[in-house]
RNA sequence: GGCCUCAUCGUCUAACGGUUAGGACACCAGGUUUUCAUCCUGGCAAUAGGGGUUCGAUUCCCCUUGAGGUCACCA
C-alpha cells in the first residue's frame, strides 16, 4: 500500500539560501509532484537570536523564482509553541522528559571535561537522580533510551549505530522554545509528512529521532538524505560564509529556473542514461531517491553555464524576447520590438547568459566610437597599411552604396564579389567589414549582422572608419 | 579524539563480477569562406594505496590513506 506522500522544505530564515539548500527542496518538490503529493514550506524559527529579517520572504522568493511553489504553508514554528508543549506534556507523563537542573556553565564543564579525555559529550552520563519538576525556566531534556538501530535511508541504506549515538537532547529551551531536534519531529508527524529530505548534517542524529518516535509510540517517516554540495575547491560543503551565492544572484544575472533546476537535479542524481539536458517535466517523471549519489558534488558554475546557454538555445524566439526583457542595453529603449527580435535571433546561439546581452548586442544599438586597437591588434590586418585598409573599405562602401534591397543573402553575394575584385582573403577583408560596421570584438554572421543593423547605418560607420584611417 | 558517511578523468557522472572503463562540462586541435558562438570531427584525461575472495574485481570483504559530517539551550 502507498501511503500519500508530504514532503516539506523546512529551512530556518537565518539569511539567503544557495545552491544546497536550493537543491533539498527541489529533490523534496519533485518526490512530491511525482506521486501526486504535498509539497509544505515551513519555517523553523526557533532561534531568535540568528532569525534574519527578509530572510522568509527571500525563501519565498526563491521558491517562487523556480516555480517550487508550496502546495501548503508557510507554517511557522514560532506560532506553534503550543502544539510543541502538548508534546512535551505527552513525554513528561510517559517520563521520558525531565528538566535539566544544570546551569549552561556547568554543562560546558561537562563537555570540557569529556573533550580532555577524548571522548564525544553524552549528557545523560549526567543525568540527574531526582530532577525538580520542570516549571519551564529551564531546559525540558528528552530521556533517551540507548540502543541499537539499524535505520533505512532511501539514499544512504541501511546505518548500523550502537547505543553510544544516543543522547538525551534538549526538547525545550530555556526560553520555551522547542529546539530544531525536537519540533521537527513533532512538525513531520502532525504534517504528515512521508519522506523526510534533508541535508547530511543530520545523519548521526538519525538514531536519536528514532528514539524520540519511539518515546511518542509513533513511526518514523521515510528518510532521505541527501550528500553535501561542496565548494568549488571541493574542501567544504557549501555554506554562507564560505562565499557560496546567494541563489537569487544567478536570477538578477539571469539564468533561467528551467535551467538552474536541470543543473541542481543533476548534482548528485542523474537517469542512468547519457541524457545531460532534461526538462521539468522530465525531471518530475524520471526522477528517483534511489540514484542519489551518496557522495559530495561539486558546485561547477561552468558546468550551469554551460547548461544555461543550452536552455538558451532550445527556447523558441518569441518566449526567449519574453524572458530577456530587463536586460537589454539602455540604448535599448529607442528601438522596436521588431529591431530587438532581429537582434536576439542573431545573439541567442551564443548567449549563456542574459546579463551578456548588452555586451553582446550594445553595437546594434549605437554607433561605438571608432577603436584602433581592433585594427592594430588583429592578426592580419596589423601587417596592412591604413592606404590599403582605406582603399578597401572605400571599394566596400560604393559597392554597398549601389545595392538595393539590404538583404543577408544579396549582402552575401556582395560581400563574395568583393573577395573577386579585391583579391583579398575573407580573413582580410570580412574582418575589416566587420570591425568598420561594429566597432566591437567579435559579432554574429556579417552579412546577418549588416541587415539588421540596415544600410544607411552600415554605410555611415563605414565612413566614421576611413576618416580615422 | 569517539562515532557516522563517502571515494571512477580537473569537474558532474555511467558501467547484473566479464566493457578497448562510456557520456557530459572544461581544455586542446581541425572543419563549417571573417571574429565570437553554435554545430560536426578528433584529442587529452580516471577506478586513492595495499591485501584478500574469485577463473575473473571499478563492482564483494578487510586494512591504510584521504575527504566530509557530527559530538550546541544552531538548524
Amino acid at each position: 500500500m502507498s501511503k500519500n506522500v508530504h514532503t516539506r522544505f523546512a529551512p530556518s530564515p537565518t539569511g539567503f539560501l544557495h545552491a544546497g539548500g536550493m537543491r533539498t527542496a527541489l529533490f523534496a518538490w519533485l518526490v512530491a509532484k511525482q506521486a501526486g503529493g504535498q509539497f509544505i514550506l515551513r519555517i523553523e524559527d526557533t532561534d531568535q537570536k540568528r532569525k534574519v529579517d527578509g530572510a522568509e520572504q527571500h525563501i519565498r522568493d526563491c521558491l517562487e523564482w523556480l516555480n517550487l511553489n508550496p502546495d501548503e504553508g508557510p507554517f511557522f514554528q514560532s506560532e506553534r509553541l503550543e502544539l510543541y508543549r502538548q508534546y512535551a506534556g505527552r513525554l513528561i507523563e510517559a517520563g521520558r522528559a525531565y528538566s535539566d537542573p544544570y546551569s549552561p556553565q556547568e554543562v560546558q564543564k561537562f563537555r570540557e571535561q569529556a573533550q580532555a579525555e577524548k571522548k564525544p559529550f553524552l549528557y545523560r552520563n549526567h543525568r540527574p537522580e531526582n530532577p525538580p519538576a520542570w516549571d519551564g525556566k529551564t531546559p525540558l531534556r528528552f530521556k533517551s533510551e540507548p540502543k541499537d538501530y539499524t535505520t533505512h535511508d532511501e539514499v544512504m541504506g541501511e546505518l548500523k549505530t550502537g547505543p553510544e549515538v544516543i543522547d538525551d537532547f534538549i526538547l525545550i529551551k530555556s526560553d520555551g522554545f522547542p529546539t530544531y531536534n525536537f519540533a521537527h519531529v513533532v512538525d513531520d508527524l502532525e504534517m504528515k509528512i512521508s519522506h523526510v529530505i534533508r541535508g547530511q548534517e543530520f545523519l548521526a542524529s538519525l538514531p536519536n529521532y528514532r528514539n524520540l518516535h519511539e518515546a511518542l509510540g509513533e513511526n518514523p517517516p521515510t528518510f532521505v538524505t541527501v550528500p553535501h554540495i561542496l565548494n568549488e575547491q571541493g574542501n567544504k560543503k557549501l555554506s554562507k560564509r564560505d562565499g557560496a551565492k546567494d541563489i537569487l544572484e544567478y536570477r538578477e544575472q539571469g539564468y533561467l529556473p528551467e535551467a538552474m533546476i536541470n543543473f541542481l537535479a543533476a548534482l548528485g542524481w542523474n537517469d542512468g542514461t547519457e541524457q545531460e539536458v532534461f526538462t521539468i517535466d522530465e525531471l518530475i517523471k524520471k526522477f528517483s531517491l534511489n540514484r542519489i549519489q551518496k557522495s559530495g558534488a561539486h558546485f561547477d558554475e561552468r558546468r550551469l553555464s554551460w547548461l544555461n546557454g543550452a536552455h538558451i538555445r532550445h527556447m523558441k524566439l518569441d518566449e526567449l524576447y519574453k524572458k530577456v526583457s530587463g536586460f537589454w542595453p539602455k540604448t535599448a529603449e529607442n528601438y522596436d520590438e521588431e529591431y530587438k527580435n532581429k537582434v536576439l535571433s542573431l545573439v541567442q546561439q551564443r548567449l549563456k547568459f542574459f546579463a551578456e546581452l548588452p555586451e553582446l548586442t550594445g553595437f546594434f544599438f549605437e554607433d561605438l566610437p571608432v577603436n584602433p586597437k581592433l585594427i592594430s591588434e588583429h592578426k592580419q590586418l596589423k601587417k596592412y597599411d591604413k592606404s590599403q585598409l582605406k582603399e578597401l573599405l572605400e571599394i566596400t562602401k560604393t559597392e554597398l552604396e549601389k545595392l538595393a534591397g539590404f538583404k543577408a543573402d544579396k549582402l552575401q553575394e556582395t560581400l563574395n564579389g568583393l573577395l573577386q575584385t579585391t583579391g583579398e582573403k575573407p580573413a582580410v577583408l570580412f574582418s575589416l567589414i566587420r570591425i568598420a560596421t561594429t566597432q566591437a570584438a567579435s559579432s554574429p554572421g556579417l552579412a546577418e549582422t549588416m541587415e539588421v543593423l540596415g544600410q544607411k547605418t552600415c554605410l555611415n560607420r563605414l565612413g566614421k572608419q576611413l576618416q580615422d584611417l
